[in-house]
DNA sequence: CATGACTCCTGTTTGC
DNA sequence: TGCAAACAGGAGTCAT
């Protein structure tokens, strides 16, 4: 469900309360021993007591805290989670996991579909194996995506959704990103000429920053890390709004399935 | 290699 | 209205 700008936007909020602080308990509850991916849940209760958080960071949709014995644990809320930060110690219906730290600080793992992982690594890139360049940085640039683009033909929104060629892109922005170049996310990635190319890779990264300044976007369980859903959801061009008319040029919105996943553009505005 | 189906869960929406 | 199937911001695995 979080993509790049939920991600990074909980991880601006929660960031300054857990860094800093020592872990005095760490509860993974019953039903969700899943979520401890590298160690069995009662082991990385423990081994993540005692520690403190020394940054935060992001990469993709993951979220990578660096702890002061140079071991990363790393977060991914896939679907349905969302990381809260509060004062009240009442669970939230769906709280899977809860760090209590020794100013009293207490951060919430929530996770309706329990599909969330952490991992405890001594390199990060441990549990990530499969993340490319994150897409807000210097290293997801025109040139690579162009190259990714034409060495194989499938749908340009699924190569926008393989987190090897664009980590943090997910279903909302891929849309978005082809609805922003005019490209239909039918398209064979190799089809593609250098220009359109470059209006993607722009789109890519417009859709991303406009949905973070707006603190990301929400249909339905995304909480920030205020547990407060995200504004975006106004600014959206494409995504979930078949039936609706095209901004732009007023046709209807189409909604198809492409690799599985809903996809949704402007017939009009989005060519081949 | 590359695609597509299936899987992990639980709640909501859609369709008959 | 009722009920069942389909669908949901993800991503790994396993056939084909």
């Amino acid at each position: 469900m979080p993509e790049l700008p939920e991600v990074e936007t909980t991880r601006r909020q929660i960031g300054p309360a857990i860094v800093g602080p020592t872990i005095r308990e760490v509860t993974i509850h019953p039903g969700a021993e899943r979520l401890a991916m590298t160690h069995s849940p009662r082991e990385l209760e423990g081994e993540l007591t005692g520690r403190t958080i020394e940054s935060l960071d992001r990469h993709g949709k993951y979220l990578v805290a660096t702890l002061d014995d140079g071991r990363s644990w790393v977060l991914h809320l896939r679907m349905s989670g969302s990381l809260v930060v509060t004062q009240s110690s009442e669970p939230d219906r769906y709280e899977r996991a809860r760090v209590v730290f020794d100013d009293d600080t207490i951060l919430r793992f929530n996770d309706l579909r329990k599909f969330g992982t952490w991992h405890l690594v001594e390199d990060a890139r441990d549990a990530m194996p499969n993340a490319g360049p994150d897409a807000l940085s210097e290293e997801f640039s025109a040139r690579w995506l162009r190259e990714q683009l034409a060495r194989r033909s499938i749908a340009v929104k699924s190569a926008l959704l393989d987190q090897k060629i664009a980590a943090g892109v997910g279903n909302i922005y891929a849309d978005e990103a082809c609805y922003i170049a005019g490209v239909d996310p039918r398209a064979a990635s190799n089809s593609l000429g250098p220009r359109r190319v470059v209006r993607l890779h722009a789109a890519v990264i417009e859709a991303l920053e406009r949905s973070l300044v707006d603190g990301g976007t929400t249909f339905s369980d995304y909480l920030n890390g205020e547990g407060e859903p995200g504004l975006h959801r106004i600014n959206v061009h494409v995504f979930r709004r078949d039936g609706e008319p095209c901004g732009r040029c007023g046709r209807t919105i189409q909604k198809i399935r492409l690799g599985g996943r809903g996809t949704h553009y402007c017939p009009r505005c989005q060519r081949r």
